[in-house]
DNA sequence: AACACCCCCAACCGCTCCAGC
DNA sequence: TGCTGGAGCGGTTGGGGGTGT
């Protein structure tokens, strides 16, 4: 553990990197790939660990590295992504072509914090600054009492609800009516408890039920996963080659299906509109949907053209990354059409209006290619493309098979996935079943 | 011009995860 | 099943450039 063992043999260079280093690594590289990361300075001549080539590498040598500073529309993303996930910068570059972790890192740290603070958001929370204030003096209070309660009765669901309890008015005061706000209300729990888990709590506990539709409150899914539920319900309106299962198993990689699924319905969930009315532009965050995966059929020649256009263009990833894609079909399905509403009355709309996204998600799943094109027919065929490409992994083997082999995207790509891979199986750990 | 301070970013460090044995 | 080593991630650091005095 810690620190490289390489690092301990010998004198090692440390330290920026010379011209000459990078050319070495670069070459080697290119030549011969990086195989064993360990063997890469070895074999290249370099006087460091194989830790340092592969940071080098991957931070500053690769040739997809897009340069430069970021667009407005890449930060952007950034913050909403940081709103979902959290620090998981890995996480969060998959999303930005071009962009690595360590960059976002540093931009995150160095300028978006500050800019987030100046608009009166707290970074970590990225609720108002005011209200995390009030936040914590409440949580201290809160805390003292659930002291006070656990001392009396050491009840897990307790602690639960405390820490997953959602205040409707936490985004009061810049909730101005857009439908985004809305939602990202879902997303945020009290005391700084990451959406995520709270996603994932109520994701599981939906999963343990037999039936979506009559096991789970209607009201506590809409509240705070209403894409999820969406997609949940859906669960009998799949074609029959794209029932759960089918979808489960059909790369034989069920995990990755079973936790990108409900993630990207969470995530896309978020923002149709601007989050955060405060400072951020129209920005219609797209995370891309398990559209690929229902059928077979239709998902190969939109699987090899995307594949194909995304390999010889992931320049543009700010616009890319916007406003395109088929989840602007949430739009159309009235996710983005909130008005002036409450969240309560989003909610509410969106039960309302639950049947009818139902019937949509139907006609969706089974021809996802009219949907597609009724969706996205104002769009440059690049960005549908682009859109889709972070989809790919979600192919079946089959397609994949046909698809040319790009091992690096497809490790990239998966670890989206098991991300979540990674926190059910601790859920799964901490539950001892499902 | 010289110095101090600040900020950015490349790189390091420590850790976890995972595969192979 | 436990150990080991490699890969990768997130937090942190420190050097260098920019800016203010």
């Amino acid at each position: 553990m810690g620190r490289h063992s390489c690092c301990y043999k010998q004198k090692l260079r440390k330290g920026l990197w010379s011209p000459e280093e990078d050319e070495k690594l670069l070459r080697h590289i290119t030549k011969y790939g990086h195989g064993c990361w360990s063997s890469v300075p070895k074999q290249a001549g370099l006087q460091r660990c194989g830790k340092s080539c592969r940071l080098r590498w991957i931070n500053y040598l690769r040739p997809d590295l897009k340069r430069g500073t970021f667009s407005q529309e890449e930060e952007n993303l950034i913050i909403e992504l940081h709103a979902v996930l959290g620090n998981r910068w890995s996480q969060i570059a998959a999303q930005l072509p071009g962009r690595t972790d360590n960059e976002i890192k540093n931009l995150w740290n160095s300028c978006l914090k500050k800019k987030l603070r100046q608009k009166g958001i707290d970074p970590v929370t990225h609720k108002p600054l005011s209200e995390v204030e009030n936040g914590e003096k409440a949580a201290e209070v809160s805390n003292e009492l659930n002291l006070l309660k656990s001392e009396s009765s050491k009840s897990d669901s307790a602690s639960y609800e405390q820490r997953t309890s959602i205040s409707p008015k936490a985004y009061a005061p810049e909730m101005d009516g857009s439908c985004s706000s809305k939602i990202e209300i879902n997303f945020v729990t009290n005391n700084n408890c990451y959406n995520k888990d709270l996603f994932l709590d109520r994701f599981m506990s939906s999963s343990r039920q037999e039936s979506y539709t009559t096991s789970c409150q209607p009201s506590d899914l809409m509240g705070n996963f209403p894409i999820q539920m969406s997609y949940a319900t859906n669960d009998q309106c799949l074609p029959n080659d794209s029932n759960s299962s089918h979808w489960f198993s059909q790369t034989g990689r069920s995990f990755d299906m079973n936790t990108e699924f409900p993630f990207n319905a969470a995530v896309t969930s978020i923002n149709p509109t601007p989050t955060t009315n405060l400072f951020l532009p129209n920005n219609s965050f797209c995370y891309k949907p398990s559209l690929a995966v229902p059928s077979d059929n239709v998902s190969i020649p939109y699987g090899s053209h995307y594949w194909e256009a995304s390999a010889s263009n992931n320049s543009n990833s700010s616009t890319e990354l916007r406003s395109s894609s088929p989840l602007n079909i949430f739009s159309s399905w009235g996710l983005a059409d909130c008005g002036t509403s409450t969240t309560k009355e989003a909610q509410i709309h969106m039960m309302e209006n639950h049947n009818t996204e139902e019937a949509k998600w139907d006609e969706y799943l089974h021809n996802p290619i009219s949907m597609l094109a009724s969706s996205v027919q104002n769009q440059a065929p690049e960005s549908l493309c682009n859109d889709i490409k972070t989809s790919m992994h979600l192919v079946p083997d089959t397609l994949g098979a046909m698809l040319p082999h790009n091992h690096t995207k497809q490790q990239e790509q998966s670890q989206t996935s098991s991300f979540f891979s990674k926190d059910i199986q601790k859920l799964r750990a901490a539950f001892g079943h499902m």
